[in-house]
DNA sequence: AACCAGTCCAACCGCAAAGAC
DNA sequence: CGTCTTTGCGGTTGGACTGGT
């Protein structure tokens, strides 16, 4: 038995949205609101599915859309973001207020690639082209890189459900030195990751060093999880309120500094 | 003017996560 | 706790547009 269709496409248009149909639209999600959308397009009178409605309205309806150009900031932001967040579009776009995921990937493969390309930078790894120890190496790295996001992510996701776009970054497991430091050099930041522990065999641990202080933090610490059972680093309680003035909200460190000083 | 290749971007598709029951 | 439904995400596509010949 397979998933159900998201909709019923046999009564439904497709392709280019109308005036008429984003009036609709518009109208409906004003008097109403984003509710649900798989019944939205039958109570809006829409021959649509409920996602072609969503994607309708956050990629282009939406009154709180920046239209036109993105600015060289902007263009820089991304670059950053994307080399800490790779293709998480929608993580990047929350830092950019005003712009879509489909509109930052979009730009993403249009204009930016291009860029870094034509500054000698590879685009997906961020690394010089010409790098002889790209391809080897970033086969191990993209590999661990993969599991040890998920791990980030799990380990996020049970403790702290509103801030999962703040920590969920990005950690290169390489001994010798920082590769998100190296990534991002005016990030401020110094990223190392130590060699496995004597009695840790099951966790990663990262030494995390702030702005300032070069201060060495366990793994549930670097991830905002400082009231956890698992901080093994007694940090507790001095992290908050530290470096760089970036704050925190309750209870969650300013991971990386993404929150607020870093990433606007 | 016609054709073609390259570019751009709105929209679609499939999948996975989250949520509801 | 397992199953089903809904939502959200990232990759991809196709058509409109543009510039060159």
């Amino acid at each position: 038995m397979g998933r159900s269709p998201c909709c019923e496409k046999a009564h439904t248009n497709k392709g280019a949205w109308t005036k008429e149909e984003d009036d609709r639209l518009i109208a409906y999600i004003r008097a109403h609101g984003e509710g649900c959308w798989r019944s939205l397009p039958k109570a809006a009178g829409l021959l649509r599915c409920g996602k072609s409605c969503r994607l309708r309205w956050i990629n282009y309806l939406r009154p709180d859309l920046k239209r036109g150009n993105f600015t060289e900031e902007e263009d820089e932001l991304i670059i950053k973001l994307h080399s800490l967040l790779g293709n998480k579009w929608s993580l990047i776009a929350g830092r950019l207020p005003g712009r879509t995921d489909n509109e930052i990937k979009n730009y993403w493969n249009t204009h930016i690639r291009r860029k870094l390309l034509n500054r000698g930078i590879d685009p997906s790894t961020h690394r010089p082209l010409n790098d002889s120890t790209n391809s080897a190496q970033n086969n191990q790295e993209a590999t661990t890189t993969i599991s040890f996001a998920s791990h980030v992510k799990q380990e996020t996701d049970t403790n702290n459900n509103d801030n999962k776009a703040n920590v969920f970054v990005e950690l290169h497991r390489d001994s010798k030195r920082g590769v998100a430091r190296e990534r991002c050099p005016d990030l401020n930041l110094e990223l190392t990751i130590s060699p496995p522990h004597q009695n840790q065999e099951t966790e990663d641990q990262v030494i995390l060093k702030t702005g300032g202080g070069g201060r060495s933090l366990c793994f549930a610490c670097s991830l905002g999880l400082q009231n956890s059972k698992d901080c093994s680093c007694g940090i507790v309680g001095t992290i908050n309120g530290g470096t760089s003035g970036s704050g925190s909200s309750a209870g969650g460190y300013d991971f990386l500094g993404l929150k607020s000083s870093v990433l606007v």
